[in-house]
DNA sequence: ATTATTGTTTCATTATATGAACTGTTGTTT
DNA sequence: AAACAACAGTTCATATAATGAAACAATAAT
């Protein structure tokens, strides 16, 4: 383990539950001595990555982590068309989505748009998902490398409800079918009466590159609903993944109108109000960032 | 020098003109060992913050930049309310305007509020804003420390058009009177025909964090506008500082109404649709992070 | 077909990271 | 008020990881 990987292996300790650190805190956490990883600190602070609280003299991010971020995103431009799309999906369903970035191997919330209703599901930007216990944890591993479920699963599965599947059988059994039919269903894993519906988008090399969730109120999200939402997220995914530069896996499933088992409130028909069109999509600026290396 | 600086001085490579590089360039540009660049870069590419793409080889910032740019907003939630600052300018307005925010002693754009006028200025968020041509740089250094602008004055002095003041004396003189006046005006400093007027916002230790800038095409900028708009700057950058848990320098001027010289198309009034009283700022969270060490 | 350029690896040398113990400060307990 | 505890930051001899010139392999250019 050279030092930089031990320097940036720290940055790990700061998210949306902690952003903020004692220096012991992080030397006790990370199990590194206090002297070595004060240095780290140091570093990081120099390069603007960490600033440090003058009268707490706790550590936090930096202003450098925005400047980088956007200028990530001026090169990946996802915020712009991920509004877009997850403003589509809350027109069309009425129901609170948000979009989920992976990162490090783990999944995070990166953008939310709330539903216009009163009762409503609230999650925020930046928080940690676990695969195990949220569609969109699951709709990710459904489409994930063997290696990785495999990895994911013999972590302790913890149970957020009395609804939290934490049987790996069981969960390999519903990965299975989720990935047939194209997307996750999860009723209650972190909060109960909440039912989510998610699909994952995919990079360069087809693999996962981040999740698009519905999540209503169970009282409102019929499987009927369920089913239609399911297919207008695939619909998204498509669309994120091109806008992306990615490829689709082999057995995505095509996107079909749902089956007519009821009248249903969710529009089978055009998801963006610009639909992506083969033209289209070949004017999106998807060059040179492509498939990475892992 | 560290290992850990040299690695993350890379990483101020990395900008929205130059958003991914190749490993020699890097090399070169930093004037390292490519063996050691190489090392270095890999090291960022495995902490995430970097991403190498898989058929250029390219080296680009990575999805966990994205991450904790998410963490340091939710503990320093500068997005949302700085979005409602924005609004508010171009509402009154009706000009472009834009935050820039400073990282390792260089200001960059932050966020971006589009003018709703057919001819506006246009300007892109994460670029690197020069100190000496623009009028978010001079406001900037108008309340910047002694040895800050010094150190700035002594960098060659780029001349983008004819009107770059290019003259370290003429701009200390300007300085001083964009101190006393507590807003910048900059004529064609990097655009002939934009006038922009600008104002720094502060930290916890009374030192500018940013700026908000108003930008418009020279033809709307009167004199007379360009006043109101300063003052409207001042009212509103008061708040910003408030938001950002900041404190103003003894010296920042007072919010008066500007000088009757005009009728003014920019209210004096209200700045915020939700003026900040005294009892507002004490809920905001500006807790926790107060002011940093350099 | 040949040459140039680039990303990546190697390895002996040397500089840098390491960490147990120490210091100084702050805030809390007795 | 004295003693104590918790913590940020520092020191220095030692061990370990960084270093960089050169080699290598793969691709692009001529």
């Amino acid at each position: 383990m050279t030092t930089i990987d031990k320097a940036l292996s720290l940055l790990a300790c700061f998210t949306s539950d902690h952003p903020s650190h004692k220096l012991t805190d992080l030397a006790r956490a990370s199990g590194m001595n206090k002297a070595g990883v004060f240095r780290y600190l140091s570093g990081l602070v120099r390069a603007g990555v960490l600033e440090q609280d003058a009268e707490t003299r706790r550590y936090r991010l930096g202003s450098e982590v925005i400047r980088l971020a956007q200028v990530r995103d001026s090169s990946i431009p996802v915020r712009s068309w991920m509004r877009r799309l997850l403003s589509d999906i809350t027109d069309q369903t009425g129901e609170t989505c948000h979009a989920a970035l992976t990162s490090q191997g783990r999944l995070f919330t990166y953008m939310v748009n709330d539903s216009p209703k009163s009762l409503q599901v609230r999650i925020s930007p930046g928080m940690h998902l676990p695969y195990h216990a949220t569609a969109s944890g699951q709709a990710f591993l459904a489409f994930a490398s063997e290696d990785f479920v495999t990895s994911q699963l013999s972590e302790p599965l913890n149970a957020f409800t009395s609804g939290t599947v934490t049987d790996p059988a069981v969960l390999r059994d519903r990965l299975r079918h989720f990935r047939q039919q194209g997307f996750s269903l999860s009723e209650g894993g972190v909060d109960s009466d909440v039912i989510s519906v998610a699909t994952p988008f995919f990079d360069a090399g087809a693999m996962p590159a981040g999740t698009i969730a519905i999540q209503a109120p169970a009282a409102r999200m019929t499987d009927a609903i369920a089913q239609t939402s399911g297919a207008l997220l695939c619909a998204v995914a498509r669309q994120a993944t091109q806008h992306y530069g990615g490829v689709l896996p082999a057995d995505f499933p095509a996107h079909h109108s749902p089956d007519p088992v009821s009248t249903n409130p969710v529009s089978t028909h055009p998801v963006s109000t610009n639909p992506v069109s083969a033209e289209t999509l070949s004017t999106v600026p998807a060059a040179e960032h492509q498939q990475m290396r892992t």
